[in-house]
DNA sequence: GGCCAGGACACCA
DNA sequence: TGGTGTCATGGC
C-alpha cells in the first residue's frame, strides 16, 4: 500500500475538478470510443462517433451489416481508419458470436475472465481492454497509459519492471479498488500529462511539486 | 513542416 | 523477450 497514490489523487482532483470521463451516452459508445482512441486525438474520436451516430450505424447490429469501407469512411477522422474499422468489426462479430450481442451478458463475467475474454479480440490491447471493464462495465481495474507511466516515473514511483502489469499493480495495491475513484484518478493523470507534461519536456513546477522528491526540472522524459 | 495524440499488432533477431 | 515498423488524421 503505497501511501502517496491518495495524496497525489487529492491533488490532482484540488487541481484540476472532476473530469467526467468516459465521454459517451451509452457502454457500447464508450467501447467504440476506446478503440477508436488509440493513438488519437479525442476530438478527433469525436468527429468519427459523431459520423456513426449521424449514419445511425452505433450499433452492434448496424455496424455488422456495415461494408468495410463504409465503416472506414465513418471513422476515417479517428486515423488508421482501416485498421479501426477492422477493430470494431473484429468486435461487434465477437460479442454477437460469443453473447448475442448483449453488452450485459458480457459485464457478468467476474472482471479476470472479462479481460481475458476482451484481450482474446483482435485490436483490444491491455488499455483498451481495462478503460472498456472501467469505463464502460463499471468494474474496479485501473487504467494505465503514456501519460500514467510518465507521470508515475517523473514522481520516482516507477516499477522494477515497466511493464503495463506493474504499473497496474502499483495502483491496484496502492488504493482501495473504488470505480468512481479509479475513473477519476485515470482521467485527472491524463489531463496533468496533457496540460502540465507535455508542454515541457522537463518538469516545471505543478500540483504534484509538493509530493515529488526530485528538484524542480531534474526529470524528464 | 514537424511533432504528438486517452495503442495494438506483425515481424524479426 | 525486446526492439522496430506500420497504421494515418488533425491540431498546434
Amino acid at each position: 500500500m503505497n501511501p502517496r497514490l491518495p495524496d497525489i489523487y487529492e491533488r490532482l482532483l484540488n487541481c484540476y475538478g472532476p473530469q467526467h470521463w468516459w465521454p459517451g451516452d451509452s457502454p457500447f459508445e464508450v467501447i467504440i470510443g476506446a478503440i477508436l482512441t488509440q493513438s488519437a486525438a479525442w476530438g478527433n474520436v469525436e468527429k468519427a462517433i459523431g459520423n456513426l451516430k449521424s449514419a445511425q450505424v452505433l450499433s452492434v447490429d448496424a455496424l455488422r451489416r456495415l461494408p468495410a469501407e463504409t465503416l472506414a469512411r465513418l471513422v476515417y477522422p479517428a486515423g488508421y481508419y482501416n485498421a479501426k474499422a477492422r477493430k470494431i468489426n473484429a468486435f461487434v462479430e465477437w460479442l454477437w458470436e460469443g453473447y448475442d450481442g448483449d453488452l450485459d451478458r458480457l459485464f457478468e463475467l467476474d472482471v479476470a475472465a472479462l479481460r481475458r475474454e476482451l484481450l482474446s479480440v483482435y485490436g483490444v490491447g491491455e488499455e483498451t481492454a481495462d478503460s472498456i471493464i472501467l469505463y464502460a462495465g463499471y468494474k474496479p481495474v485501473f487504467v494505465i497509459d503514456a501519460y500514467t507511466r510518465r507521470i508515475v516515473s517523473r514522481l520516482g514511483l516507477a516499477p522494477r519492471v515497466s511493464t503495463y502489469s506493474a504499473y497496474q499493480d502499483l495502483f491496484m495495491q496502492g488504493l482501495e479498488p473504488d470505480v468512481a475513484m479509479f475513473n477519476e484518478y485515470h482521467a485527472l493523470l491524463v489531463r496533468h500529462g496533457k496540460d502540465v507534461c507535455r508542454k515541457s519536456p522537463r518538469c516545471q513546477p505543478c500540483c504534484l511539486s509538493a509530493v515529488c522528491p526530485f528538484p524542480e526540472g531534474l526529470r524528464s522524459g
